[in-house]
DNA sequence: GACGCTATCAAACGGCCGTTAGGTAGTCAA
DNA sequence: TTGACTACCTAACGGCCGTTTGATAGCGTC
């Protein structure tokens, strides 16, 4: 009867260290195809054929092209996560508006820094089939949270004064933030600092003379 | 051998009316199709459906499914220079700031308030096939040098200080504006007013306290 | 050496796509 | 009455889609 103890010698399958680096090459050159032709154009036979496969062995990783793309979007939102954690606890002691430039950096950094997963959720997510969308969209509130309380935070502390509400000001701040990505060159004349610092003091000041 | 003369009498078919309201009709509910689900999933056979005609029928108007949507696009600007134009004459002996509020709210105006071209435009040019892509850029670039040369005009006036280029600014404030598509919903808790203010102020006095 | 498991493949499935061919009413001028 | 033209139709074309089936190697374990 002491046999069966033996059981907890393997009691899932080994999960050779192939799968997951298989894995994360799909990803990578499907996230590579989503944001340079889009949902639509990017089928399973070009991310296979990308990642040197044939389109049914895809299969044999992702139960459907749109785990994949789901996969993708969810990784998007923990790059960024990841991006605002870091610049938290790095800019804990710092003024308002230092805090606020090291975030806007982290978010861009997120943007055209660690791959392309969180630039495929920017691009890509408004046209996502819906079902996907259902999925994303509370993980997406959770960071979005994150900007919510950091600017409620600096505004109850009197550095942030917004006309009306804080809800508002992130929404226009996201928007301008995220639409780099139509524009931004990280190679280009503009540093991704220089965009930070531009889009920090943009919010920060205003354009105004006075 | 007079009678070669009379070719002159119908030189060009007669047109009847209803050639045009067909062709209106179409690129009305095509354009509510690309805005709500995108490009890929508006097929010809949808806005066919949705015009109460056959996919065939669609072809004795349009010559392709991306003439439709080229059209579409080009008619999205139309819509924001007009706006623009309007904005300018409107807004001529107000001071700066009052006049980049008007020129915002006509902005939003094309994007929410004269049907859904000018939104299609800003949701779908992105991932717009690379042919259609390259007819419609010298024309948006048309629109984006409008505001160019407002806001270089207010930055030499010395009532607008910007701490990099104006051109920069200008990207960011498209953002902004455009972004709102995403979220914003006129029929909502804000009005449209009330977001052209938030966005005006935002960008010329920043949200700093001081 | 049989077995189980992994990773891949070729081939095919039904389905929808944009588009075209060809036909048919209706209108209107000669 | 004929003929040209408009606006629509049915039917089909070739092509690509996401996905499934069933087979085939390789490989470590009993």
């Amino acid at each position: 009867m002491a046999r069966t103890l033996d059981i907890r010698k393997t009691p899932i399958s080994p999960q050779p260290p192939n799968q997951e680096a298989v894995r994360t090459r799909i990803l990578d050159q499907a996230a590579h195809l989503f944001l340079t032709i889009g949902y639509a154009e990017t089928t399973v036979r070009r991310i296979a054929g990308a990642v040197g496969i044939k389109a049914a062995s895809l299969y044999h990783h992702f139960g459907s092209k749109d785990e994949v793309f789901e996969s993708i979007l969810i990784r998007g939102i923990e790059v960024m996560v990841e991006s605002f954690d870091i610049a938290k606890s790095t800019s804990k002691s710092l003024d308002a508006k230092e805090q606020l430039r090291l975030h806007i950096r982290a978010h861009l950094g997120a943007l055209f820094e660690h791959g392309p997963y969180t630039a495929v959720h920017v691009s890509s997510f408004h046209f996502a089939p819906p079902i996907v969308k259902e999925q994303i969209v509370p993980i997406r509130d959770g960071y979005e949270a994150l900007w919510t309380s950091l600017l409620n935070e600096l505004n109850t502390k009197d550095q942030m004064s917004v006309p009306t509400s804080v809800a508002l000001h992130r929404l226009i701040l996201f928007g301008a933030m995220n639409s780099s990505i139509e524009w931004f060159d990280p190679n280009g004349d503009y540093s991704l600092d220089s965009l930070a610092n531009a889009i920090t003091d943009q919010f920060w000041e205003g354009v105004s003379s006075k």
